[in-house]
DNA sequence: CATGAATGAGCGTTCATTCAT
DNA sequence: GATGAATGAACGCTCATTCAT
């Protein structure tokens, strides 16, 4: 269909996508999320052509404010460890404060709905994160490893560590600094 | 008396489903698992009595079938970082033998139709694996760790390091080499 | 501003669930009612939420039917004679009249699904006839047997004269003649 | 099928119908029905071809047993009020003494599955009974009605009777009095 | 464009009956 | 004959998508 009119409609939709994709899987009804959403079931599809394209939209849209919070006060002239600390930082505290939004992408993530077109939009997203990554691999022991996999290394361990940051939040914190130092022995 | 349970027909069905995962997902229907183990889709249901009890124990199976690899000839006698190195090459080799079994576990690890019982069942398989770990931890950096959590990262630095050596099957000893040392350095 | 739910197609789905039910019993398949209905079965269930809610639904139209029948004409000044046997004689021409309506109803009037609330609800639609029976009675031989066993009492002997009128429609008056004489002698 | 081995099986798959089909309806599975008589599944169909022949054979045993009962010490010689007084009076109390043969027993009466042949028979098995309505009627006023409305008629009123018995156990007798009285009114 | 009724393919599960043991 | 596994048609209901209003 053409360009949807009122942006507020769309936000609402991919919110309350979020929220019903952590209650009821991706198996919940795209009826269910428009009325979550205070919009008609019909409406959904004038936003989004299939429920394949909200969840690439949606996936899309939290990889971005992941990667957005990620890079938060990230300067380049930062020595690069300061770098990739305040990255790591940022990005498990975000998870803590947005469990919905990692839950709901943690389940895209394994979806076969969302493209590999998608997935591709979704590392240029992550190419200013892996640009950091990519200068403190260049001198350590991955050197040698292709690029890709020391950005999953990474995405992997930092979901390890927010699963226990969102699990024992008292000691946040902690597992924070835990995680990073991991990732740093392992790159670095 | 009558015709026994065939323990053939509950493997065949088994390994139909992992088959039939892989290739559509954990919503295929139960008839294509049924048809491609070769049994009418209501006998399906005397070996499982739902679809999802069905999942949880193809789910158990591959685990221990993993760990049972994982483990093959690691004697507790060897050098720590020995019995360390052959179960990770014994891991990491397994996923690139069977591919289709780890699609599948990775699509289960992620449903909700598995039960927190059978997640626990699957934990005890992977104890002895689990005890390993907990050796070279206790003196490494991350001793003050939780132990699931080191678990949880060594898991995904297996999955992220099998992941490259399914897609790049040439150099896939060198990935797993590579994986190793990270593990390595991450905790020893 | 979207299609409205249409009566229309409501009271084609209740029609087709009476003949349905007459010629296949309860156990019909809900695609073939709304096949005779000329819906999709999808849209059954706009209509109704359940098979059940259907079949409940059913059950009140028809007795409110029936009642409605029986009722017309009936003055509260005639003498309570006349107004019995108007009622008798409209009661069990509506029988003879709709048989399918009289013969879905006996099978609702059995099943299990049919909620204590629907059977409730009738109640109060046949309470304007139980009000003239109760007053018949008040003076008769069953004036001390509770108001439930002679309504029971009456519907069962109404149901006798309609499977006889029914059964030999050449007589059906004289049948229904009959019926009335013997429940006045029961209650009067 | 050949003729059944033992008339003991036989008898505790009957049995088991009546109690599975009170409790569950005449939709309850066949295996449970064996189940509950402590046969294979697959037994059952060696006593009775089909479901439906266990129904049809069901009812014919529980007719029998009902007619059985209602005539138990009704002698041709004493008055005939008293001979239908007694009938009337063993009948209803066979009901209060049974209630899940008669709840079974009316959920067939009414089910699509007892066939035409299987109501002839039962007619027979009630022929004593009917004789001695026969006589009753022949001087009264239902004297031109056909035989098989009258007993139509009592048959209704019995259970009428029989469920405010069932219902209001403390006064059972005062109903049973008043339902013959009712009856006695219609045809005598 | 918004709405929600209409559509119909599709699914998990049941169950009467058959058949190998 | 007894057993219970095997069979497959059948059913109620869901839901993504379309379309009339």
């Amino acid at each position: 269909m053409a360009r949807p009119r009122s942006e507020e409609k769309r936000n609402a939709i991919v919110s309350a996508a979020t929220r019903v994709i952590v209650a009821d899987g991706l198996g919940a009804p795209t009826a269910k999320i428009a009325r979550v959403a205070g919009v008609s079931n019909g409406s959904l599809f004038t936003y989004f052509e299939t429920k394949a394209d909200l969840f690439n939209a949606l996936y899309l849209d939290l990889k971005d404010g992941m990667a957005a919070a990620a890079l938060e006060g990230v300067s380049a002239k930062a020595k690069l460890r300061d770098q990739l600390r305040l990255l790591w930082s940022n990005w498990t505290r975000w998870a803590v404060e947005y469990p919905e939004k990692r839950r709901a992408l943690a389940q895209l993530q394994v979806s076969e709905e969302i493209t590999p077109a998608t997935r591709d939009a979704s590392h240029r997203t992550m190419a200013s994160i892996a640009r950091i990554l990519e200068q403190v691999r260049a001198k350590g022991p991955l050197r040698d490893a292709p690029m890709p996999f020391v950005v999953s290394l990474m995405n992997s361990m930092a979901e390890c560590t927010m699963d226990f940051m969102v699990s024992d939040p008292a000691r946040a914190d902690k597992h924070s600094h835990a995680g990073f130092e991991a990732l740093w022995r392992v790159i670095a």
